[in-house]
RNA sequence: GGGUGGCUAGCUCAGUUGGUUAGAGCGCUUCCCUUACAAGGAAGAAGUCAGGGGUUCGAGUCCCUUGCCACCCA
């Protein structure tokens, strides 16, 4: 206590102060345990391009909860950070950077492109890092990766090569999902469909010799490339056409009439136009019916020469020719409304089409089935456990996966082709000649992978895989991979699959997925909405703590959470609350010998009562760490803290503070800095900086905080007595207190109270001093057998205690019989549900020993009240 | 079409082995700058836990069902 502590906590100086404290003493490190069980979490890695938002906030909260929680239980934790190179998201940046320079990736050449990339990372890339340590969290930055990084894209390449050879990769024409503004191919996952307003396009299809067969379609465009018409077999009004032929409109290209029983006779006309080369549902039919395929687009998306005299026209303006065109020649039907799902690009937004296009796929069902058993079998637990139906759906019916992207940022698939003889060769090293004939002429493929095939490599390519690294022995299998529920496919999924797949083992044995966060009201946070809650904002304002708390308590796993900012507000008020009740303490440390905890003999009641709550408490806390209720246990700590402790207990304490008797003194002051003591450990995964700051002003010992031990609960304070028993004395000064603002007692105005104790007389006896600082209450009388209550008072009655207030000059006695008519009605609607249950004798019978002996103690404790009203109406009826 | 979740006080949300009269914050009413704290303290009003059915001594909690709202996959 060298240092005086300052009135509030200045969360802007301490933050930067102790973060930097922490880092450069290396407490981040798994080293500081050296010999102790490993807990590692590796971090969800950001985009490089990426601004901090709330999805970083709840993630480095959560992680960094977990990480400062098992380092404070001794083991050696390690937090794994890292970012990724996000292929698609970065090149935009760096085109858009180049089209202001008036040039453009493919003037400057792809090399040049590179190191203008690589350039622009080194710049910006550190940005997000920076937002990440400011939130606090614990990383081993030594440990820090980068997914192109030389060692991790190594890691790529023997994943890539080692599937290769296994013959799970394979290139070929096949329909993919086509960006044409990116020009890239995407995956089915990179996809997402929005419901829109568009136009349903009935028309008739002529038949060969006579007859139509009329179709509707959303995108008329694709008729040029029709190859099929088709009909269910049953279906009477067609069933005469199958096997004829019909004519592609404007084109007049024969197609056959085929019966699929996919076809559903309810819907639209009942038939269904067949374009193999652009819908992905008629490419299953097609492949069914061998039926041709037609590609009828540029990659630009615009028409080719199969689309005939349609040939150079965007696919929007093809639309509306070709339906004008076929209105002239009396073809179409009309024209409706229709609301549909369109396929939109997950970057740039831009309609998506199915094209038929040359690219690298994963056949991922051997990999899926391993990834299915290990969470089968309970191997891998995902939290909370919902998700785990989810993930099955998804892995029972998954595609194979299209890795390769027409980019220039990323892993270039390690795969060459030889000019001279045509082979292809993929290795591991690039190869100097072709491994055929020996040509020198070789080629690298263009195409560089999924920026998900490089993360989904992530918990063990960051340790040093295909290495058999020190860390890979240490800290793998990881422990926890705690992310978002939206990236549950795109990477958990896909990591738990590669894990098993190349290294035979699981990459973490529990997914723990946090919710979205969105703004108050439930509104998806969004830049065009303006409703986006900048946390580097609410840092600002709030500090970094506040923000923590905030998400911490106020979300449970896999939930969404609006965040609103007067939660926010009320986890501020809370540290300073907090902060307030240490600076307390700390303000009566003066000549006070730190001793190790309480001594159990020398307690009064209060501190038996706050000892066995925070017992209970610190108990609660470590049931729902185990189970990852992390909400529930800071919302427990902080009700302790402010409606027990603070309000009670420090109240209480400062009649022994300042009462003179020093060994009182001594003894409150044990309670005091121990309950403190305590919860801030408890407290210091949730808000790390100022838990920290209050640390060092109190006699803790010359350890900091972060590596303070995790509290365990301590049975020698656990008190069923003192639970039961304290209570009632609060019961009975909140019914003073409310007593005194009924009448309108003035606070400051001291009065008299008359108790009738019981059977806690004695009790009484003891404790009547706390009466007067938490009620204002400074006379007590305790009343004997020989003694009547006083006729012109308020009566309150706890329990089977009676504390009569003469207020002669407030007191109406028609108020105050009404007054306890009121209560007399309470207690006897308690007393009948509890005499209920009691009467009942299945009740006492079948429920558990302890819940029928606490509605019996209810039972007496109400019925000794109901008696002590009922008397006090008798009385004041005459 | 298949799947998952939500519906609890005016608003934002908790409530996980089923067991006190269902809780918190904000907002609202009344009062108080009491020597840790007005980012505070005291007292108070406010909910048929979406509807219906079931299991159970006992259901916000488990099961079935209906409705509405989200989200995911095709």
């Amino acid at each position: 206590m060298t240092q005086e502590m300052p009135k509030t906590f200045d969360y802007t100086e301490a933050e930067s102060r102790l973060y930097q404290f922490w880092e450069t003493n290396g407490w981040f490190k798994p080293e500081v345990h050296p010999d102790a069980e490993p807990f590692v979490i590796s971090i969800p890695p950001p985009n490089v391009t990426g601004a901090l938002h709330n999805g970083h906030a709840m993630f480095v909260s959560l992680e960094d909860l977990m990480i400062r929680y098992e380092r404070m239980r001794g083991k050696a934790a390690l937090w794994v950070p890292g970012s990724d190179h996000a292929g698609i998201a970065t090149q935009l940046q760096v085109e858009k950077l180049l089209r202001e320079e008036g040039t453009s990736r493919e003037a400057v050449g792809r090399e040049e492109f590179l190191r203008r990339t690589w350039e622009w990372k080194h710049k910006y890339g550190g940005r997000i890092v920076e937002q990440l340590r400011g939130l606090g969290a614990s990383c081993d930055w030594d440990r820090e990766r980068f997914t192109l990084d030389d060692g991790l894209s190594r890691a790529v390449r023997e994943a890539f090569v080692t599937l290769w050879e296994q013959g799970l990769i394979y290139r070929g024409p096949r329909l993919i999902n086509w960006s044409p503004g990116l020009q890239t191919a995407v995956s089915d996952l990179e996809v997402e469909r929005s419901e829109e307003q568009g136009h349903l396009y009935y028309f008739n299809y002529p038949v060969e010799g006579g007859g139509v067969i009329p179709v509707a379609t959303t995108r008329p465009e694709t008729i040029l490339g029709d190859t099929a018409v088709a009909v269910h077999p049953d279906d009477d009004r067609y069933r005469d056409y199958i096997g004829k032929n019909c004519l592609v409109p404007m084109l007049n290209r024969p197609i056959p009439v085929i019966a699929d029983e996919y076809v559903d006779r309810e819907f639209g006309t009942g038939a269904l136009k067949i374009t193999p080369g652009h819908d992905p549902n008629d490419y299953e039919i097609g492949e069914r019916h061998n039926l041709a395929l037609i590609n009828i687009m540029n990659k630009d998306a615009s028409l080719n020469e199969n689309a005939g005299a349609y040939a150079g026209l965007d696919r929007f303006e093809a639309r509306k020719k070709l339906w004008t065109d076929m209105e002239a020649a009396g073809m179409t039907i009309r024209v409706e409304p229709y609301t549909h799902a369109v396929p939109r690009s997950q970057r740039g937004g831009e309609i998506v089409e199915p094209l038929v296009s040359t690219q690298w796929f994963v056949k991922i069902q051997p990999l899926a089935e391993k990834a299915v058993a290990a969470v089968r079998d309970g191997r891998i637990r995902i939290v909370p456990d919902h998700f785990e139906k989810v993930y099955f759906n998804w892995m029972e019916n998954i595609q194979d996966w299209c890795i390769s992207r027409q980019l220039w940022w990323g892993h270039r698939i390690p795969a060459w082709h030889c000019a001279d003889c045509g082979e292809m060769i993929v290795a591991r090293e690039d190869p100097t000649g072709c491994a055929h004939c020996g040509s020198a002429k070789l080629h690298q493929e263009n195409d560089v992978l999924d920026t998900w095939f490089s993360s989904g490599l992530w918990p063990f390519s960051t340790l040093g895989w295909p290495d058999d690294t020190p860390d890979m022995q240490r800290y793998f299998p990881t422990s926890v991979m705690e992310t978002g529920y939206d990236i549950l496919f795109f990477w958990v999924a896909r990591m738990i699959m590669s894990s098993l797949w190349f290294l035979d083992e699981i990459p973490f044995h529990t997914v723990y997925l946090h919710g979205l966060v969105r703004a108050e009201g439930g509104k998806k946070m969004s830049k065009s909405y303006g409703n986006v809650a900048d946390p580097l904002d609410i840092v600002a304002k709030y500090g970094t703590d506040a923000l923590r708390l905030t998400l911490l308590t106020g979300s449970s796993p896999g939930n969404d959470m609006n965040l609103a900012e007067s939660r926010i507000e009320y986890s501020r008020n809370f540290g300073n609350k907090l902060w307030q009740m240490s600076r307390f303490v700390w303000s009566n440390l003066e000549g006070y010998t730190p001793r190790a905890e309480p001594d159990t003999a020398a307690l009064d009641l209060p501190s038996r009562w706050i000892l066995s709550r925070l017992t209970t408490l610190t108990a609660n806390t470590q049931r729902l760490f185990d189970t990852y209720q992390y909400s529930e246990a800071g919302r427990q700590i902080i009700d302790f803290l402010w409606s027990e402790f603070a309000d009670w207990y420090v109240e209480i304490s400062k009649n022994a503070l300042y009462g003179g008797d020093a060994g009182a003194r001594a003894h409150t002051l044990d309670v005091l800095v121990y309950v403190l003591n305590i919860s801030l450990r408890l407290l210091h995964p949730y808000i790390p900086y100022i838990t920290e700051e209050i640390w060092s002003y109190l006699p803790t010992g010359n350890s900091p905080l972060i590596l303070a031990a995790w509290p365990e609960a301590n049975p020698a304070y656990e008190d069923a007595a003192a639970e039961a028993t304290f209570p009632i004395l609060i019961d009975l000064v909140r019914g003073i207190r409310n007593a005194r603002a009924e009448y309108g007692v003035e606070p400051s105005r001291r009065i008299s109270a008359v108790i009738d104790g019981g059977t806690r007389r004695a009790l009484l006896d003891e404790y009547q001093d706390l009466f007067a600082r938490l009620c204002n209450v400074h006379q007590i009388t305790l009343l004997d057998d020989s003694t009547n209550p006083p006729e012109q008072a308020a009566a309150v009655v706890a329990a089977d205690m009676t504390a009569y207030l003469p207020l002669a000059d407030l007191v109406d006695l028609d108020a105050e019989r009404k007054r306890l008519t009121g209560e007399l009605e309470n207690l006897d609607q308690q007393i009948k549900r509890t005499h209920g249950l009691l009467s009942n004798d299945s009740f006492v019978s079948k429920a558990k020993p302890d819940v029928v002996q606490r509605e019996r103690d209810k039972l007496e404790s109400l019925t000794a009240s109901r008696h002590a009203v009922e008397e006090r109406l008798a009385a004041l009826a005459n």
